[in-house]
RNA sequence: GGACGAUUAGCUCAGUUGGUUAGAGCGCCACGUUGACAUCGUGGAGGUCGUUGGUUCGAGUCCAAUAUCGUCCACCA
């Protein structure tokens, strides 16, 4: 024997051991074909990251969602194809900028204000690091076959250029706008907080009733236009404060009475009765005097709530701002009454300065004395506060940039229903199209000082008296500079020379509220001279910074280095990559140079990609942007197939997340259970319908007794919490994100005990191979010649570099004259009927899991793999040639079909256990480096590169699958008999079987191994063996067994259960039968359908007669 | 409020276009350490497929309603 094969699989080993092999080897890398190679060059396969936010460390979610990956690359290399699977990381905006500053506020009390712009970017550059560095090695620990040559930063060099290109060639477009918008402003930060970063709160407040009086024609009514006039609203004591008393009023209710001074309608149902005169008519605002319209919106107003009248005021209410959109003829602009810092501005007049609060009490008072309040009562509103500060959001209106998404979204829209992406599960196609159909604007500016600052600089400027009074007159001078040369002319002043529309762009719009006008220049990536003329001009560049899913958008063709399409990207400086899953920072500007060449090779080659693995909840935010900005960018769809894969949950079906500090470390569990032990488990996992809930436990590190994780475990406390132990009573620290326990200190570890499936799958597998391992080898002489070629063989280094393919294969060759019994070819009909069994079945298995990884139910291929290595492989195949591996003679036909199966099985598995497989390959190679049928040839340096099974349907024979079932139910019906009657399995039986000569036959040929399987010996068989007396028997329908075991059973017994037996067939013989004597069937279920029924009553009549017999004898004795 | 999904054995889940007696893993019970594997082997117990209707010769599977849970989206003067 070469080497002792333990009886346990070691995963740390072998994970060790493999994973610098490949990389060291350059498996991961892929690569266009060179520029003029000969031969036919391989089809590419890509698959891009969804990059993981480096907010923080990977948990089992993006465990589940690498290892998708990772099988789909692995497999389609071994296929043939030139697989890339696309590593990186995403800067993650909001939530990284969010996460350092909560660190600085709670460890120094510093806020963003306190450092400023440079400082707070260079700790979150530092904060970047460490986590990339740390997803990165998360990633690698799974065996991620990334390309780690190629890792991506969505902030790095390569990225930003995408970004500004993009962003300018949309500005170019003029897809790019600037527009209004409500953002949750977070008052205390002062900072707009996104949607998914607030969170409802039931506050104790009040609910207000008001009204204001209703304007009557031709008093004090003024055009519309003028509603908004702040000059107007300047002087509410110019106005009358008393209503007359005859007025009519109209009543609202709000919760928020401030935001009245704010107010530029209020609104009705248009089929509200209450009110349908008063549509069109103007009421007065009592607190300035603002003279408004009523206007009518069936989405606003609802007659059944409150007064069925309601305020409107678009500058600090989403729905109000949504009423503003559609009425926005006769509103006017909607109006601010708030200062960033949540106090009232110049348009609250005599408010103004107050806190928002304050002010709130003040106007109630207000309106009371002006005779306008109803009255007031007590309410638990929800209330939206922030996350981050815990104080109540402000909805604000804001100046924010927009993507127009009309043509960009109606393209996506296409590709979708064109068959040009297709969703895997099909549904999710739904949720796609319908998000997109709304085709709402992209707000992409963000309040942030973390992200790709928006690349434009302008400068405002007061134009000549009485030039923007007239707003669309304005727009339309706009609009011409902007459509023509004039703008060039304009750039020209600034620059001192012409300049190309290529590298710049400008436009001028109108603040509508500063009446000034605003030249905006938009430059081109490497414009970095350009940008300090701007600056020395007097422009100023944008405070904010895009959206996050701005640059991931831009993901899959960024990351092969768009716009450029004349260098390939730069590579990570690949070989000296040995001590560091560390990235190269780009933050530099000369840290990395391009590939040389004369065109962007890796762009043209690997895009459009293949598929996209991700799970639903970003269908939406980036799945469809990534298609949009494709279309937009690279004039093809970024991947052909998406596919959506569960989410995992903990025990109590909360999705993983790290904000809800329920995420479990992959690493945790890689170690407890192994990498592909975790891996198999997780891709068991992964079907098409139900997400996936993990039940986490603690090991009690003292008894080690399993400790359920309980909601309180995950909620932060301070100091270090203790969990004890039901078991033991002893207490011990544990980990969860939220802290490190300290060290050297006993701490109850995570365990989740589904993943048991997997790690006892890959030692099932592990100890398989041992066992063909151990008997491949023994039939070897142990001349002096072969000891020679194994210490030969020792001697050479292992197989790492790639030149060692000529030296292995050389002792490979070496090898197989040892085996030269095996060597010729042998022919399929020759073999036994197990071999054929085994073949037939790994061929349809083999056939089952490639179709099954094609629509990406990887929970099926899994189980199929699963249940061929146990149930057919291990627990029949290798039980049935154990009796031929002890014969010489059966021996070497024996051992050609076990390694051919024991290969292409190690084959099928790797895309799913990795490691095990490639350890696994490499200790077979050594023994049986040739192997296959019908003839044997030398096999890959690796697994990793070794084809993928194909072409195995010769082997597929499913009448042997059936003749050999009925050997297999013959052997069961024999074990069946054996523990009914608890019969020692010391104890050899004898048995008899009645049964078809063709039965008797296969019966025959197997008979050494039936009656190892059974424990038994067999004494005839054929159609005209009788009933020995005093037997218990077992009737199969088209065969009966008969084992005397007179004195080792109780007859009595034996008849009781006979008859327990027949009673149960006479049942389905009754159904069988009133199913065939019912007319309808008969005469309307397919034919084939009733002679299934028809063959299946004769069987269990069949069986039945058989039974009865049996009985009868039984009641003779 | 809208969309989608789920509900099958004690637990976690499969169940392909409707077709004989609904499956697996874990757990449970009994027996077992025979030369690959106790992270194992052999056998066994355990389910009126959430509920109610309907279509059909036939429904876990198709349709409708309903309940519960989950996810996404919208909304809450």
């Amino acid at each position: 024997m070469p080497t002792e094969i333990p009886k346990q699989y070691d995963p740390a080993a072998a994970e060790a051991k493999w994973l610098p092999f490949w990389e060291e080897r350059g498996d991961f890398n892929a690569d266009p074909p060179p520029a003029g190679g000969a031969g036919p060059s391989k089809p590419p396969h890509v698959i891009m990251i969804p990059l993981p936010n480096v907010t923080g460390a990977l948990h089992m979610g993006h465990a589940l969602n690498g290892t998708l990956q990772d099988l789909l690359t692995r497999w389609r290399r071994m296929q043939g194809y030139e697989a890339l699977w696309m590593p990186g990381t995403d800067h993650a905006g909001i939530g990284t900028q969010a996460m350092v500053e909560k660190r600085m506020l709670e460890a120094e009390g510093l806020t963003r204000h306190d450092i400023g712009r440079e400082a707070l970017i260079e700790r979150i550059w530092k904060w970047k690091d460490v986590y990339e560095t740390r997803i990165l090695s998360q990633l690698k620990r799974l065996g991620a076959s990334c390309d780690w040559r190629r890792v991506r930063f969505t902030l790095d060099e390569v990225c930003s250029r995408a970004v500004r290109q993009t962003f300018f060639k949309m500005f170019q477009d003029g897809l790019i706008f600037r527009g209004k918008r409500l953002v949750n402003w977070d008052c205390f930060l002062q900072t707009a907080v996104a949607d998914d970063e607030v969170s409802e709160e039931e506050t104790d407040g009040h609910f207000w009733t008001f009204n204001y009086p209703v304007v009557e024609e031709g008093q004090g009514l003024r055009a519309e236009g003028q509603a908004t006039d702040k000059a107007s609203s300047s002087d509410p004591l110019a106005l009358s404060p008393q209503p007359s008393a005859t007025a009519q009023r109209i009543s609202f209710s709000t919760t928020r009475p401030e935001t009245m001074l704010g107010d530029t309608a209020v609104c009705v149902h248009p089929t509200d009765e209450r009110y349908m005169h008063l549509i069109g008519k103007h009421v007065r605002i009592p607190l300035n005097g603002r003279v408004i319209p009523i206007v009518a919106d069936a989405l606003l107003a609802d007659k059944t709530l409150g007064t069925g009248c309601v305020k409107v005021t678009p500058a600090h209410d989403p729905n109000d701002y949504a009423c503003w959109t559609r009425n926005k003829e006769q509103m006017g602009e909607p109006i601010n009454i708030l200062n960033p810092d949540g106090t009232l501005n110049e348009n609250a007049g005599p408010w103004q300065g107050q806190d928002r609060l304050v002010a709130r009490d003040a106007v109630v008072a207000e309106m009371e004395r002006l005779g306008h309040f109803e009255k007031v009562e007590d309410r638990k509103i929800p209330l939206k506060h922030s996350d981050r500060s815990k104080t109540p959001v402000e909805p604000y209106l804001s100046e924010q940039w927009f993507v127009k998404m009309d043509t960009l979204a109606q393209n996506a829209i296409d590709a979708a229903n064109d068959g040009r992406v297709t969703f895997y599960p099909e549904r999710y196609k739904q949720s796609y199209l319908s998000w997109l159909g709304e085709k709402r604007d992209w707000c992409i500016s963000r309040q942030l000082w973390w992200g790709h600052r928006i690349p434009i600089w302008s400068l405002s400027e007061q134009g000549q008296e009485g030039y923007f009074e007239n707003v669309e007159a304005s727009q339309q001078v706009f609009d011409e500079i902007n459509s023509t040369d004039r703008g060039l002319d304009l750039m020209s002043q600034v620059f001192g020379e012409v300049v190309s529309r290529d590298v710049a762009t400008v436009r001028i719009s109108l603040d509508e509220t500063t009446r000034q006008q605003v030249i905006s220049i938009c430059l081109a990536p490497g414009n970095e001279d350009r940008e300090k003329q701007l600056v020395e001009f007097g422009f100023t560049q944008e405070e904010d910074v895009l959206d996050t899913w701005f640059s991931s958008a831009l993901w899959p063709h960024a990351t092969l280095g768009w716009p450029d399409t004349e260098h390939n990207p730069p590579l990570a400086g690949q070989g000296a990559r040995a001590e560091g899953q560390g990235t190269v920072k780009n933050s530099g500007p000369s840290a990395l140079s391009p590939q040389p060449s004369a065109k962007n090779e890796v762009l043209s080659y690997f895009y459009p990609g293949n598929v996209l693995v991700t799970s639903r909840d970003i269908i939406t935010l980036w799945v469809a942007r990534m298609v949009l900005t494709g279309l937009y960018n690279m004039g093809d769809v970024p991947f052909k197939h998406v596919c959506i894969h569960p989410k995992i949950q903990d025990g109590f079906g909360q999705t993983m997340s790290k904000s809800k500090g329920n995420g479990v470390d992959p690493i945790e569990l890689i170690e407890k259970y192994g990498c592909d032990g975790m891996r198999f488990t997780i891709a068991s996992f992964a079907g098409e319908t139900q997400d996936v809930r993990l039940p986490v436990g603690y090991e009690c590190p003292h008894c080690q007794a399993v400790i359920p994780q309980e909601p309180h475990h995950l909620k932060f406390k301070p100091g270090k919490p203790k969990i004890k132990c039901a078991k033991c009573k002893k207490e011990s620290q544990y980990a969860t994100p939220n802290y490190t326990p300290d060290e050297g200190e006993l701490v109850a570890r995570i365990t989740i005990e589904r993943f048991e499936y997997g790690r006892n799958f890959c030692n099932k597998l592990w100890n398989a191979a041992r066992f063909a391992m151990l008997n491949l080898g023994e039939s070897r002489d142990e001349s002096g010649e072969t000891r020679a070629r194994e210490e030969a063989l020792a001697a050479s280094p292992p197989s790492l570099a790639l030149d060692s393919r000529l030296s292995s294969l050389d002792s490979s060759l070496a090898l197989d004259s040892r085996l030269s019994s095996l060597d010729s070819s042998l022919a399929l009909d020759s073999l036994a009927i197990e071999d054929r069994w085994i073949l037939s079945r790994l061929a349809t298995v083999t056939q089952e899991v490639t179709s099954l990884l094609d629509i990406y139910k990887f929970d099926a291929a899994t189980r199929s793999l699963r249940d061929f290595v146990w149930n057919e492989f291990c627990d029949w195949y290798l039980e049935m040639i154990k009796p031929r591996l002890r014969d010489e003679a059966r021996k070497p036909a024996a051992q050609r079909v076990l390694v051919t199966v024991l290969d292409t099985t190690l084959r099928l598995l790797h895309p799913f256990t990795p490691f095990i497989t490639e350890e696994l390959w490499q200790r077979l190679k050594e023994i049986a480096p040739s192997r296959g049928l019908p003839t044997p040839t030398p096999a890959a340096d690796a697994v990793i590169i070794a084809p993928w099974p194909s072409g195995l349907e010769a082997w597929r024979d499913t009448a042997l699958e059936a003749r050999f079932q009925r050997l297999q139910d013959l052997i069961v019906a024999v074990r069946n008999v054996r523990g009914t009657y608890n019969i020692s399995p010391a104890l050899t039986v004898t048995i008899s079987v009645r049964c078809s000569s063709a039965s008797a036959a296969d019966l025959e040929q197997v008979r050494s191994q039936f009656e190892s399987l059974a424990k038994a010996t067999l004494t005839a068989r054929g159609p005209d063996v009788a009933r020995p007396k005093a037997s218990v028997s077992f009737s199969l329908g088209d065969s009966d067994g008969f084992l005397p075991l007179e004195g080792l059973v109780d007859l009595a017994a034996e008849r009781q259960r006979q008859q327990k037996e027949a009673d149960k067939l006479r049942g389905f013989i009754a159904g069988t039968e009133k199913k065939l004597g019912t007319s309808s069937f008969v005469d309307r279920a397919p034919p084939e359908v009733v002679a299934d029924v028809r063959l299946t009553l004769t069987n269990q009549q069949k069986q039945l007669a058989s039974i009865e017999e049996i009985i009868a004898q039984l009641g003779e004795g």
